[in-house]
DNA sequence: GCCAACGTTGGC
DNA sequence: GCCAACGTTGGC
């Protein structure tokens, strides 16, 4: 089983939709990036993700979702209508992809992106990294566990 | 809302 | 295949 890191600006979807919505599941579309596409790709069911707020007030890591379906064609890419559109994916020959994730949890606090820079045990995580946009990452097991660490429980 | 950093596009 | 111009991301 593999970690992961995911990220979604709260305006447009947060934790509270995912964990309010009745089936508390959701395709995660509209990644347009080559990168975090392939991690997407590499993902599998029961793996699990840290849900990620950003471009926020209080960016940080508020819970954790695991993926319930393995990657398939995002098709938002294909409709004109969609903020996601995107001409150069077609249905013959789809340029993006997307995986269902699921409600886990959501923590009492938010572990802010402040607080994960502040840990040298997390150095070498790409999300601490200067200039980083990626909007999936991995996450070591190691790192997982320094993170989860911090919710002192 | 600013702007640095990055990814993508497309002309050559 | 280089690289300038452009668009986007995301912290602040």
């Amino acid at each position: 089983m593999r970690y992961w890191l995911m990220k979604s600006e709260p305006s447009v979807f947060s934790i509270d939709d995912l964990m309010n919505k009745p089936s508390q599941t959701e395709p995660w579309e509209g990644v347009r990036n080559y990168q975090a596409r392939n991690f997407m790709r590499e993902m599998r069911c029961e793996d699990i993700a840290f849900f990620y707020h950003s471009n926020c007030k209080d960016a940080g890591i508020v819970g954790v979702m695991k993926i319930i379906h393995e990657a398939y064609v995002d098709d938002s890419a294909q409709d004109p209508n969609s903020p996601y559109f995107d001409p150069k994916s077609t249905p013959d020959n789809p340029r993006w992809w997307r995986v269902d994730v699921g409600f886990v949890e959501k923590f009492s606090r938010v572990i802010t992106l402040h607080e994960l820079k502040e840990k040298v045990e997390l150095a070498d995580f790409q999300l601490v990294q200067r200039g980083n946009r990626l909007s999936i990452l991995p996450v070591t097991p190691y790192q997982w566990e320094v993170i989860i660490a911090l919710l002192g429980r």
